[in-house]
DNA sequence: CGGCAGCGCAC
DNA sequence: GTGCGG
DNA sequence: GCCG
């Protein structure tokens, strides 16, 4: 990456430039500099020949970690590039910079050593070859190179600071002292000087808080290093033990298992290698489900199904990878938008096992040992713990298309396909197509009311949509039902839209309520009446309120079970669980529970099955084998 | 390498 | 049939 | 993207 991109370009070229060649190369590997790829790099970052007069002349450094992910890093590196660094050859290093995040523990996981750190992100060989010059190599905190600009001398990497955790006797302390040579000359700073006050506050005594990285002497293999949020970290010394505890907890496993036991012919692989392990799981949240032993089953085949875990959807508030979920998501908006849905989907899978761990995942071995995360996400992971960012995001980010897709994909009945034509067409905002487009009915209707659509709706707000539908309802008959479904059932604090199921129902029955004035317009209308049936509309309490999305989904009474199941959602617990119903015979749809369905060779089914059931949606569960999940839970 | 759920309505 | 939605 |  280096190479390819030098020093130079402020940011959004810099991102710019990348992003050309991720879509000329169609391979993130490679601009995905982050972490590093162990295996190759064979030079780094370096500051050593010299330019003229630079400050940190004649040194090789190396930063850990060794990107530009995170902003301040870069813009750090930018300037030891401007002030002479180049990429050299790893046996020239003489400075490691390392991120005041980094602890002792970090650095050696990182090195895959148990010993002295003199390196990131380089393969065992490359580290071998680089330990043969430790001794001439400091290590040194990410404020050194600025610190060393400002005083406009090299300064003393020995000389003493905090360390950036605990402080405690650092082994590099015993290192060779050479007392680096000052060459004061250089005033390089046109380009420096901005950036630099930034990292390095003038006022900022001398030195204080900067250069000698003093890390602690690593006492026992699992000893928890404390994280800039104040988070606790910890480092597993047997990644075995991890693998069990972690990726697996124990509503996967009871679940798994029992799912198996009903389900003799799935597969004969539940031969019981059950070891024991206590379960320190603690749900997060206080509406916690009875907690259960778990036993380790050595293969698991349908514990990957997500409708088997629990997810109250809550959880990730106190979620010590916070930081990570909440990137990967929005990493998982962007390919929903952009790319393709079965990118975002693993994405999704990802962080919901991500929700379900109870430690911090700090590096990749660990986050790769998740069922569903693999190397890629488990390298990001790693990325935005050790970084504290992501850059492929900031690719993302600074997409102005991708600015205009999340735009006009807000329009109702606006998808990836419409919007892509619009915006090659040159369109920017709502207005050009109000003015230029051409837009169905249901779109101009979208555009109109775009900002209210956009707007999340208030639990007490459902509630007040669901008893006017309820009162209406029971004039036109008081034998049809209401229920509200979707988010709101499962217990969401605010929804997106308002949707309702009407069991027992002859056709759509919003006459009374169009006529109130409730609903506001029609956007999706039944064309067959009398079989599950779909009604979108928008609604408002009053003439000040906001339009409301509202859905009303006519069910018929022997169909209400398989559609309250689905119509509770999420999506992602419905095709967990269709999924799911498919690998053992069955096949799932909002209508019901059919058996038998024959599928054919290649795809489509070739027999509807027999129903199996469709108005009890606790049977539903029971004959899947899967536990009932309170709609609350099912939030995936 | 292919699969990744399945369906109703608008157009 | 494709696009879109939930 | 992940998985088999």
């Amino acid at each position: 990456m280096f190479p390819r991109a030098p020093f130079k370009a402020e940011k959004a070229e810099f991102f710019d430039e990348l992003f050309r060649i991720h879509e000329l190369l169609s391979s993130e590997d490679e601009l995905e500099p982050s972490p590093p790829p162990l295996t190759r790099r064979s030079s780094t970052l370096n500051f050593s020949a010299p330019k003229h007069g630079s400050v940190v002349a004649e040194r090789g450094a190396d930063f850990i970690p060794n990107n530009r992910l995170n902003p301040k890093r870069k813009i750090k590196m930018d300037i030891c590039g401007q002030n002479g660094a180049r990429c050299v050859n790893i046996s020239e290093i003489t400075h490691l910079v390392v991120d005041k995040v980094c602890s002792y523990e970090d650095v050696l996981r990182c090195l895959k050593l148990d010993t002295l750190p003199v390196g990131c992100y380089f393969d065992c060989r490359l580290v071998r070859e680089l330990m043969r010059f430790q001794e001439h190599i400091h290590v040194v905190k990410e404020d050194y190179p600025s610190d060393c600009l400002y005083h406009r001398r090299i300064l003393d990497p020995k000389q003493k600071s905090p360390a950036p955790k605990e402080v405690a006797k650092s082994p590099l302390e015993q290192a060779k002292p050479s007392s680096l040579q000052i060459k004061p000359q250089k005033k390089d700073t046109n380009a420096t000087q901005s950036k630099e006050s930034q990292l390095t506050p003038p006022d900022k005594p001398l030195y204080e808080t900067t250069n000698l990285i003093n890390f602690p002497i690593p006492h026992t293999s699992a000893s928890p290093a404390r994280s800039k949020s104040g988070e606790s970290t910890y480092f597993h010394s047997a990644p075995d033990k991890l693998s069990q505890s972690q990726s697996f907890n124990g509503d996967d496993l009871e679940k798994a298992i029992h799912d198996a036991k009903q389900m003799p012919h799935l597969d004969a692989e539940d031969h019981e290698t059950a070891s024991h392990t206590s379960n320190s799981e603690s749900d997060s949240d206080s509406e916690s489900l009875p907690k259960k032993q778990k036993s380790t089953q050595s293969r698991r085949s349908i514990a990957n199904f997500q409708c088997l875990t629990a997810n109250d959807g809550k959880s990730h508030h106190n979620n010590p990878n916070a930081k990570a979920i909440e990137m990967l998501s929005q990493m998982q908006q962007y390919y929903e938008r952009t790319k393709d849905q079965w990118r975002a989907l693993s994405y999704r899978k990802a962080i919901i096992a991500l929700k379900n761990q109870q430690h911090k995942m700090c590096f990749a071995s660990d986050a790769r040992l998740i069922p569903g995360i693999g190397k890629r996400i488990a390298d990001k992971i790693e990325e935005i713990v050790q970084t504290d960012s992501l850059r492929r995001l900031e690719f993302a980010n600074l997409e102005s298309r991708d600015t205009l897709l999340k735009l006009f994909l807000g329009v109702y009945g606006v998808g990836i396909v419409q919007a892509n034509k619009w915006i090659a067409a040159g369109y920017k905002t709502l207005e050009d197509l109000r003015e230029k487009a051409q837009l169905s009915e249901n779109q101009k209707i979208g555009i109109e009311y775009y900002d209210d659509f956009a707007l999340s709706i208030p639990r007490v707000e459902v509630e007040r949509h669901g008893e006017i539908v309820a009162k209406a309802a029971e004039e036109i008959d008081t034998a049809l039902q209401t229920e509200v479904m979707g988010s709101y059932r499962r217990g969401a604090e605010t929804c997106g839209d308002v949707s309702f199921q009407l069991r027992w129902s002859r056709v759509y029955t919003d006459y009374k309520l169009m006529k109130s004035g409730f609903l506001k317009c029609a956007l999706a209308i039944p064309r067959a009446h009398n079989d599950g049936s779909k009604w979108h509309g928008a609604s408002a309490l009053d003439v000040s309120s906001p339009w409301r999305r509202i859905d009303f989904l006519v069910v018929p009474w022997a169909e209400r079970g398989a559609a309250l199941l689905y119509f509770t959602g999420n999506d992602i617990f419905n095709r967990s669980l269709r999924l799911l119903a498919s690998k053992k015979g069955y096949r799932l749809n909002q209508r019901g529970l059919y058996k038998d369905a024959v599928r054919g060779p290649k795809r489509g089914r070739e027999t509807k099955g027999a129903l199996v059931e469709g108005a009890d949606e606790k049977k539903i569960f029971n004959i899947l084998g899967v536990p009932y999940r309170e709609p609350r839970d099912r939030n995936c």
